[in-house]
RNA sequence: GGCCAGGUAGCUCAGUUGGUAGAGCAGGGGACUGAAAAUCCCCGUGUCGGCAGUUCGAUUCUGUCCCUGGCCA
């Protein structure tokens, strides 16, 4: 057994990059640094950043960026609008269709591991939300609590009422709209087969060496965003007519706690610490998720020779 | 300089009628299948400011020193 009986399947199968890694740890400018010396066009894996008008709180390329390197899934939706992880895996694997198409490598860099994880792993094939299900279900939940909605779920599905706890609404509603949708649990459909994308795989995550350093930076790099009018920008986004605090898009970090001080719920010195928090904690949650993932290649991301590394693991993967 | 109030977890504080202590926040760990920047679960040893005295035993009582804040000179 050695590597190549191993890769004997997929010798044919095109190159693509994975780059991930908790927020602020300088995963975008890599990229950047990564397309100005080889043929890549670059795929965000980023839930916040598909939002057209939430630019300065996702920290999103800039025009120039985007204009030097083609970029995708940004601004393709409206934040009024919602989306999925199997939306996301749908589009990037269009774009990376496309790219290869073109002759260059996908090069898939963000954030939202979710997103990644069903890109690398696939989903079961399962219905997608049903709102006026949902609305039934948060009235019901409002009358008799959440736990007594777990305990109904338990009746049709045991397996996942063991595995989703009594507190956890948003899983517990799934699970039931599922059930209701299909007819069948929703732990019955998870037993499906590994749906891997079409491509040969580089995995790569920038990892914070320090977490005192990755808390600094996120600490400065939020109180820079409040410097570049990221205050306005929330004030715009809450001035629409339809748009609520109860949108996904509304719910990102830093975008919550500031429409908190627009609402008068917090002072402005309150909502910057919060949001800060916020992103810490983020932060912590997506290095959680890394380190469960496997095959994964951990670079620090407070190397200074960290973009020659990137470089040498890319030109490893695909020789010229 | 005098008087008063404090000094207990990273922060704000509670408490121990003397048997070495616990909340909130912060923080740490984990889960994760169409909302995921979401949602949820678990985790509390710290010279109780220093030194000395009383005591079987002091974070608790006493003395003294140090520090902080307030008031008076």
């Amino acid at each position: 057994m050695n590597a190549t009986s191993a890769s004997n399947g997929e010798a044919a199968l095109p190159p693509a990059i994975l780059l991930m890694g908790p927020t602020a740890t300088g995963k975008s400018d890599a990229a950047l640094a990564l397309a100005d010396r080889l043929p890549v066009e670059i795929v965000s894996v980023d839930s916040a950043m598909i939002y057209r008008g939430m630019d300065i709180g996702t920290a999103k390329p800039s025009a120039a960026e985007r204009d030097a390197v083609p970029h995708h899934l940004i601004d393709i939706l409206d934040p009024e609008q919602s989306y999925s992880a199997a939306q996301f895996r749908s589009n990037a694997l269009a774009a990376m269709a496309d790219i290869t198409t073109r002759g260059s490598v996908p090069l898939l860099v963000g954030g939202t591991l979710l997103y990644f994880r069903a890109l690398t792993r696939g989903l079961a094939p399962l219905p997608e939300a049903d709102p006026v299900f949902r609305a039934e279900i948060e009235q019901e939940a409002a009358r008799s609590g959440w736990p007594a909605l777990h305990s109904r779920l338990a009746e049709v599905d045991p397996d996942a009422a063991a595995r989703i706890h009594p507190n956890d609404a948003q899983r517990i509603q799934r699970a039931l709209e599922v059930h209701r949708l299909t007819g069948k649990p929703i732990s019955r459909h998870f037993q499906q087969h590994h749906e891997p994308p079409p491509y040969r795989l580089l995995r790569l995550a920038l990892m914070p060496a320090s977490r005192a350093l990755l808390h600094e930076r996120i600490a400065a790099r939020f109180e820079a965003m409040v410097a570049a009018g990221f205050i306005s920008e929330v004030a715009v986004l809450r001035d629409r007519p339809n748009l609520t605090a109860e949108h996904p898009s509304m719910r990102a970090v830093g975008y919550r706690q500031l429409w908190a001080y627009l609402d008068g719920r917090r002072s402005r010195e309150q909502a910057i610490a919060d949001g800060i928090v916020a992103t810490r904690r983020y932060a912590k949650r997506q290095i959680t998720w890394l380190r469960s993932e496997l095959d994964i290649r951990h670079l620090d991301a407070e190397a200074g020779d960290l973009v020659d590394r990137l470089i040498s693991e890319v030109r490893e993967f695909i020789p010229h």
